[in-house]
DNA sequence: CGGTATCCTATAGGATACTG
DNA sequence: CAGTATCCTATAGGATACCG
């Protein structure tokens, strides 16, 4: 039997469902400061564009991990929260959180030597 | 005093360092298969082209996360293994996985469910 | 063998303006 | 208020060929 899957990543589906480059930070947000309207979220992740925002909270709302619910006032009113499956992000964000906090310091010690030693090596070569 | 990074997503950094399209099956199977030359990675690797694999090695490697042993034989031979750095990731990975075993298939459910409400608006809209 | 070099395309995302 | 619409650019990544 061929077995193609078998070397094949099984953490590429939450990869791409979790780390969007927007996803997290407004999961994060709605996380945090519980429900929040558009305006809101939008002041609240940095720099980001009312477009890009109402694509990525699509894309939550879809995958059931943000709620959207619509008040038929006016003006209209929209509320954005964090879901029941969304909450069960939180220890997996605790986890990012600690290696980050463990580890991250090492990363950017292993980024100087290696350019360090790049810069030495173009130096020598140099002559 | 203002609070401009009070809101910033703090796991942004992990996730730019570990989520990039590639970084996770490379990582994956070098922890799996340990020592590994530049074409078995290729192999193991599903579809990454030559161009892609050397980016984001040379990435991994300045990150600390891999290393590289070049051995100047003829014909050459090039190892890439996971370091110590590097083999912290298995746990978080774990927790990865483990979320992706026990909510994943409500997210797929919640997509259906998003669609085919979708789908009867349209057509109810319709007529 | 272990990569580079070159060219190309597709997509994400930014800027800006507008609307029910 | 909560988005759309439009246009644009930059980057990641694919295809292919070549090199020391």
């Amino acid at each position: 039997m061929a077995e193609p899957k078998e070397s094949a990543c099984p953490i590429n589906p939450v990869v791409d469902l979790l780390f969007s480059r927007w996803t997290t930070p407004i999961v994060w947000v709605l996380e945090h400061h519980g429900r929040l309207r558009f305006n809101e979220l939008q002041r609240l992740v940095p720099s980001i564009t009312p477009k890009v925002l109402t694509q990525r909270l699509r894309q939550l709302e879809r995958d059931g991990l943000v709620t959207r619910t619509y008040h038929a006032e006016i003006p209209p009113r929209v509320e954005y929260e964090i879901s029941e499956l969304g909450r069960t992000l939180v220890p997996v964000f605790r986890t990012l959180a600690a290696w980050s906090d463990a580890h991250l310091p090492q990363v950017t010690a292993a980024r100087q030597g290696y350019d360090t030693a790049r810069e030495e090596e173009a130096a020598w070569a140099q002559g």
